[in-house]
DNA sequence: ACTTACTTGCTGACCAGTAAGTAAGATTGG
DNA sequence: CCAATCTTACTTACTGGTCAGCAAGTAAGT
């Protein structure tokens, strides 16, 4: 998608990812709105001008560095794309994990996917899609592992496969705002695992406790 | 807390009060680096240095927008302060209902929240403290629901209180992204009965459901 | 009641700083 | 050579904040 322009020399490609990296590092540590051309050029040793060459303008930088992020994350995956059925679960524990050593691009992912629910932003598209798109891979897991367990699915699919997305990206928050006290993948597990299992076997409604306090 | 000066006149606290909502409205859409005194300003109808007059600086504005936001929740709440014990849990659920229907609130806070953790961004420290002191109150709730259960406390209650926060923000970001895709009130009560009931039972781990695959 | 002295709430002009983007030229690799 | 890369110099547009000043209100003295 970024490339049609006839690309001649090889280190162009090289000063794009560097560029690429860099808007990772800026944007993440200072919001889109926040970071400027200027702070993502010093870093790699140009003017802000030879960034707008290379991309445009700074709204195309941020779309393509977030397309960048997602490409490089699915190179880096164990061949090929992302497993289904009740592996996905572990599979984003693994990410958890993972993450937790990489908090710069956490920090591009809360920044942006919050900043983006404002007017007009223009990465909402992007995240838009993203969310959508997760839900669906999420409920098609449980409904492999419904099927695997002999449960007939239970409407609350929908409900837990937002909910897993949603505890990753507020554990991710927490996270990064008190990085000692929370331990990211192990929390992660302790929260999925009790969504999945909440699917297969709900258990009391919450409003059963309450009642047991009059006891 | 933000007044020891004499406000004489009575018209000053409605116009402070004003301002203030108006903060809300901007910063919550426009997000507070990308949102100017001058907008803010328009909808009250004075000028930017009217609003400075009153605050100060936008830094200090965007503060105490936050406190005001604190305070009147908590006057609207059922006279005094949260509930404790499994009554928390509920009151969790019923405040993301009252959420679903003032998404401006939810907005200010998911933007905030999420700018807050950039380069020492003046909000950090209002939600650093929020999320200690949230935290601690849910695992306060979690031991006293185990007290009342006859549960040994797990070492799982630190995790359970960071994830029910972080499914609530989780979702209200989900929902602001997709207002119809998602049940604000009902997939956090899901998200939040699943946590509690893992708690108290943990149920199997996840890597149980891979290993059943192969059979 | 009326002057005097002071405060409050605000405006309008302005400033220094900073942003993205443009235009035109220098440089250089292939 | 010549197109791709990048710089220099600039424009345009804002932004938060300062400042002087003013109208309206408050308080006190007389």
């Amino acid at each position: 998608m970024n490339s049609n322009i006839p690309r001649s020399r090889p280190a162009t490609q090289r000063k794009r990812s560097e560029i690429l990296e860099a808007a990772i590092d800026i944007f993440g540590n200072k919001g889109y709105a926040n970071g400027t051309l200027a702070d993502i050029a010093e870093q790699v040793d140009i003017t802000h001008s030879g960034v707008l060459h290379h991309f445009g303008s700074k709204q195309n930088l941020l779309l393509e560095m977030l397309t960048y992020r997602d490409e490089t994350d699915v190179a880096d995956l164990d061949e090929r794309h992302i497993p289904d059925g009740p592996e996905l679960f572990l599979h984003l524990v693994r990410t958890a994990l993972a993450n937790s050593r990489r908090a710069g691009v956490v920090q591009v992912y809360t920044v942006l996917s919050a900043e983006a629910v404002t007017d007009e932003h223009p990465a909402r598209p992007f995240f838009d899609k993203r969310y959508t798109t997760l839900r669906g891979e999420v409920s098609a897991a449980f409904r492999v592992l419904c099927e695997q367990e002999g449960v007939t699915e239970p409407g609350t699919i929908g409900s837990a496969a937002a909910s897993i997305l949603a505890v990753m990206d507020g554990l991710q928050l927490q996270w990064l705002l008190h990085p000692q006290e929370i331990e990211l993948a192990e929390t992660t597990e302790f929260a999925i695992r009790a969504i999945v299992n909440s699917v297969l076997t709900p258990g009391p409604e919450l409003s059963e406790y309450v009642r047991n306090h009059k006891d």
